[in-house]
RNA sequence: GGGGCUGUAGCUCAGUGGUUAGAGCAGGGGACUCAUAAUCCCUCGGUCGUGGGUUCGAUCCCCACCGGCCCUACCA
């Protein structure tokens, strides 16, 4: 049995839950279903980053204790993610205990290697945003966001030697094809590489909302090189190493096309200077886009829609969890930019679901009820949809390890159609009740099984209601992949039930 | 300024150095009536961003330009 780890990035305390973030966590959602399906022994890791100083200064803002206000806004993640059933096997936080364990553990080993070393850091600062701007992001000598005057200020810091691994990072990109996938992010990373890497500060003096920096106490470290060291701690880094290790570095982490850079050439690099593997993959994802598509009173603030203004629980109170779930993972490929509009929304929902499956689940049940006194006719094991699954089973499995969750459900959808077609092409509707009917309504209920198996990793509760539906033993993830998606196993004689329409048409605007 | 990605039917996207460039949805027509006015079949539809170049031949290779976007290092 093999091992399928996956993480999203820990999500920043200050922002809300939005549909991005929505978007990340789904895949990985539906991922780490698809492999426990297939019998994968399958970690799940999501969470959230909760230092830095403009963590210090909301709840400050808000008259709170920092620790305070990331037990408030860290829940909110918790909420978006129980709305959207995301059945994570762990939620991190950087503020706990077992996080500075880890973090001062890895630095330690990094400094203890001869990679750490301390410098005056001087730069510009914008006393505003407190923080520094280098000469490209800050070409006028102002501040970019505040349009002040920029103040050259030192401070002493603590600097990662990432300059050292340029080589290294070179080495293992060469020797690891797959290690950042799609391909055209990959490049872009190695083009980050090969610009030449400047060493890094890591800690700060002037913030005290982190990780103290073990060796120096005057120090914390830095938010984004203490974040990313989540990713360790969850797999018991520092505190179970017989665990870290199995886990490790067999990790596919599942991340956003803006932080390649941290993921693809720091990340890696912290790993070496720590002696321990970089990790196995990295799947980057596009960004969804919102083109000016209006948006309902309970989803945006008033004025521009942005998607950071389309809160995940909304989503699903107005269209349910496994309709937003199904769009998010249908409608845009890992790797590529997509456009986030609730008129596709609706629409993958009218055609897809409520078309497609709903009314196939539907019209079979609706004919098994008439034809064969609503019991389940045995499965005749050479129905050509018996082929139509197999490829279709084939297909969707291979896209899904390959992490192309939106080509599964497409060979999903396939396979929905052939049922629909092939109820067109045997009209068991016109038969007299038989073998022959018989015959046609067994297939049809053992493809729309499969169906459900394949479709239960992108909709978990679409697939369980459609399996008691069927009257079928177990849940449609109780058996792995391979053997639940062999054909002829439903059982004769089952009461198969109607019941509501799953997924209701929806009025198009 | 530098680096990189991207521009194919109304929409979302596939795709290949070579006869008539594909899919889904939307649109049009037909069939059917078991089903959520669903389903099935047929069909309309593209100067493959613009201009050059390489080539016997380019949508696919190269260059320039135009449009959209990302990164530009400590702005999760």
């Amino acid at each position: 049995m093999s091992r399928f780890y996956i993480t999203t990035p820990i999500y920043y305390v200050n922002d809300a839950p939005h549909a991005g973030h929505a978007y990340c966590t789904v895949n990985a959602d539906a991922l780490a279903r698809f492999h426990r399906l297939r019998g994968d022994e399958t970690f799940f890791l999501t969470g959230t980053d909760e230092h830095g100083q403009k963590v210090a200064d909301a709840a400050a803002a808000n008259g709170v204790s920092p620790q305070e206000w990331t037990d408030r806004t860290s829940a909110r993640f918790r909420e978006a993610w129980t709305a959207l059933n995301i059945n994570f096997d762990d939620f991190i936080r950087t503020t706990e205990p077992r996080h500075a364990v880890a973090v001062q553990s890895f630095l330690t080993k990094i400094y203890d290697n001869g990679y750490i070393y301390k410098d005056t850091y001087v730069g510009q600062y914008c006393v505003s945003c407190e923080d520094y701007f280098t000469a490209e992001s800050a070409p006028e000598g102002t501040c970019p966001i505040h349009g002040k005057p920029l103040t050259e200020m030192e401070e002493e810091n603590w600097f990662f030697q990432l300059s050292a691994f340029q080589d290294r990072l070179l080495e293992w990109y060469d020797a690891t094809p797959g290690n950042v996938t799609p391909s055209t992010k990959r490049n872009e990373a190695l083009g980050f590489i090969k610009g030449g890497l400047r060493d890094i500060s890591i800690t700060r003096t002037s913030i005290s909302w982190g990780v103290p920096v073990p060796w120096d106490s005057d120090h914390v470290f830095y938010v984004w090189y203490d974040a990313l060291i989540n990713y360790l701690t969850a797999i018991g880094y520092g505190t179970d190493d017989a665990r870290a290790d199995s886990w490790w570095p067999s990790v596919n982490h599942l991340i956003g096309k803006e932080i390649i850079r941290f993921h693809c050439v720091w990340w890696p690099a912290m790993c070496m200077a720590a002696g321990i593997e970089p990790p196995a993959h990295v799947q980057v994802h596009g960004w969804l886009l919102v083109g000016g598509q209006k948006l309902s009173k309970t989803m945006a603030q008033q004025g521009q829609v942005r998607l950071t203004d389309i809160q995940p629980q909304a989503l699903v109170a107005e269209y349910g969890v496994d309709p937003v779930r199904y769009y998010l993972l249908r409608e845009t490929p890992l790797g590529t930019d997509g456009d986030f509009s609730l008129e596709a929304l609706v629409q993958r929902y009218n055609t897809d679901l409520a078309n497609n499956l709903g009314n196939l689940a539907a019209r079979v049940a609706t004919v098994v009820g008439s034809k064969c006194g609503g019991l389940s006719p045995a499965v005749p094991m050479d129905s050509v949809l018996a082929e139509r699954a197999a490829v279709a089973v084939d297909a969707a499995a291979a896209a899904w390890e390959n992490f192309q969750p939106h080509l599964a459900l497409e060979a999903t959808w396939k396979l929905i159609g052939d049922t629909n077609g092939f109820l067109e092409d045997n009209a068991p509707w016109k038969m007299e009740p038989g073998a022959e009917v018989e015959a046609v309504l067994g297939s049809a209920l053992e493809a729309l099984r499969i169906v459900t198996v394949l479709v239960s990793p992108a909709m978990p509760a679409t697939a369980d209601e459609i399996w008691r539906r069927l009257a079928l033993d177990g849940t449609p993830t109780s058996v792995p992949l391979a053997t639940a998606t062999a054909w002829g196993q439903f059982p004769s004689g089952r009461a198969v039930v109607k019941g509501d329409p799953l997924f209701p048409r929806l009025a198009t605007a």
